[in-house]
DNA sequence: TCATTCTTCG
DNA sequence: TTCACACTTTCGC
DNA sequence: GAAAGTGTGTCTCGAAGAATGAGT
């Protein structure tokens, strides 16, 4: 690494100052498409920057690339920045760089070094959020793209499109953001409801996560025993998953007249698949807690089970990848795919409906699938496209899509693609063992809901290429049980004819 | 001192 | 930083 | 059996330098 010792070395890169200038891309961009979302803060530090010398800024970049604030001279060493505290004198200047105090500096062995403080964090993390939409990316993914470590789909984008639309948003953002980091460390109920915006009328996505967030809030709430209090919260609260937490608490708070009568609600008119099976659950219990007959119990599962026994002594790390090497055969090899098989699929099937220049669906370059993936209207915005690509399924042509995708898309991030997982042999046998029905169900069930669909799905797949047949497995070790979303697949296999089954494994 | 983990860079 | 999954514990019948 | 709670890996690469920390 080139430290302060070094940084009069030669400069061997071709573009000494690449994080500068993507840096300054970034700031270009946000200027021509949100100059009227940012403050005057946003906009004077944007000016000023530009005006700086070009170490300085470069320095200030560096320092907004790492993490942490404080930061010693020594280690800002760059040799093509030079000098750190001639390149610092300028920010200091902005305050927008300190230094700190030397009594901070006694802990260090070195009484020269000097230690700076970058001030202006929290101004660079919302620029961060306008440009990218969310918390999770930061600035190397520019340069991370430019190497091709990360590839991108390149989808032509109307200048005009942004992550958010109003000031309002992005404060609405960055205030949910701040809630639900004091969710992890404070139990403080009331002062967490103060800090939760309030309702947002004109954005459907930042209303999604902030109902979310009260869904946790009130789940925290219920862990402390505050049953009436949570109660109100899942009340007022319309995420999905809200209601049968009011039909539990009222179960809880023996208060079963109620619970009876908001669980026959939402049996009649179940909002998803999750709550029926919930409802479904609870039902005969408060039955029974009302003093009435229980109904008759649920029909069996129509998937089969059966046992394997390991040899004690290979005990690997991972049971499903031992159970597969166990399964596997020399006619019929097991792979474990999880989610990542018939998701691929469908990412393949689908790439052109997935990544449609849809208006507002892109916005930057290093999206990996369009930003109301999640919006119950994402399906419909793109219904032709999805026609097409459901419409190959009657035909051999999605096996050339599917194909061809894999080898023109390879590496492409996408949502829906596990690039790790699949290989081109995979594919060919996936092709030629799952029948098109099959695949037709399967994306069908993926479309529907996306957030709830895409995963869950067995961990195993065999194949019989000689047959073209094949099944799916689920591993599961003593102690581990089927989930929520893995039943809902498994029933859904067995009503769709796709061989599927439980395996049970023990030593 | 060595091994492990964290951080940085491109 | 988010989420899906496995693994563990507790409860009530 | 059902429900709730906890833990883990992985979103994101690999190489290489620094920091950490347990053990001597
Ligand atoms: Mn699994
Ligand atoms: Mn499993």
């Amino acid at each position: 690494m080139r430290r302060a010792e070094h940084y009069a070395s030669p400069m061997l890169h071709p573009r000494p100052f690449y994080y500068l200038e993507n840096f300054c891309m970034a700031l270009a961009w946000l200027r021509q498409r949100c100059g009227d979302l940012l403050n005057e803060t946003e906009h004077a530090f944007i000016a000023r920057f530009h005006e700086l010398p070009r170490e300085s800024a470069a320095l200030l970049v560096r320092m907004i690339g790492r993490k942490g604030d404080l930061f010693r001279a020594s280690k800002l060493g760059y040799s093509e920045i030079g000098c750190p505290s001639d390149a610092a004198a300028a920010l200091i200047e902005l305050g927008w760089v300190d230094r700190e105090p030397p009594a901070q500096a006694d802990w260090w062995p070195d009484p020269s070094d000097v230690i700076y403080r970058l001030m202006i964090r929290p101004l660079c993390d919302r620029l961060r959020l306008v440009f990218f939409g969310n918390f999770r990316q930061d600035w190397s993914q520019f340069v991370l793209a430019d190497l091709g470590i990360f590839k991108y789909e390149k989808v032509p984008c109307d200048p005009a499109t942004r992550a958010f639309h109003t000031r309002e948003h992005i404060d609405t953002f960055h205030a949910l953001f701040l809630c639900s980091q004091q969710l992890e460390e404070s139990d403080d109920i009331e002062g967490l409801l103060r800090m939760l915006p309030p309702p947002v009328a004109d954005n459907e996505w930042l209303e999604d996560r902030r109902r979310k967030l009260q869904f946790r809030i009130a789940q925290c709430c219920e862990r402390q025993g505050d049953l009436v209090l949570a109660l109100q919260i899942y009340r007022e609260c319309g995420y999905a998953g809200a209601r049968l937490r009011v039909v539990r608490l009222l179960e809880r708070l023996e208060r079963i007249a109620e619970a009876l009568q908001l669980a026959a609600r939402i049996r009649e008119q179940p909002a998803d698949e999750v709550e029926t099976q919930q409802v479904c659950r609870m039902w005969p219990r408060l039955q029974r807690k009302a003093g009435l007959i229980p109904q008759r119990s649920r029909p069996p599962h129509g998937w089969s089970t059966f046992k394997l026994v390991l040899p004690l002594d290979q005990r690997p790390a991972c049971l499903e990848q031992a159970t597969a090497q166990a399964l596997s055969q020399a006619e019929a090899p097991v792979h474990y795919v999880e989610n990542g098989l018939i998701n691929s699929l469908f990412g393949l099937l689908c790439w052109e409906a997935i990544f449609a220049p849809i208006a507002g669906a892109f916005f930057h370059e290093f999206q990996a699938a369009p930003a109301d993936l999640h919006a119950p209207a994402f399906h419909g915005r793109r219904a032709a496209q999805f026609a097409q690509c459901f419409a190959q399924l009657e035909s051999d042509g999605y096996r050339d899509t599917i194909r061809r995708n894999f080898e023109q898309k390879t590496g492409i991030q996408s949502r829906f693609v596990f690039w790790n997982v699949i290989s081109e042999a995979l594919l060919r046998s996936a092709l030629d063992c799952l029948p098109r029905e099959h695949l037709a169900a399967c994306f069908g069930r993926i479309l529907a809901n996306i957030r709830s669909n895409a995963c869950g799905l067995p961990d195993l797949v065999q194949f019989w290429p000689a047959q073209r047949r094949y099944r799916l497995i689920e591993v599961k070790g003593p102690g581990d049980r089927l989930q929520d979303n893995q039943i809902r697949w498994l029933s859904f296999c067995v009503a769709h004819g796709i061989p599927v089954s439980v395996c049970q494994v023990s030593w």
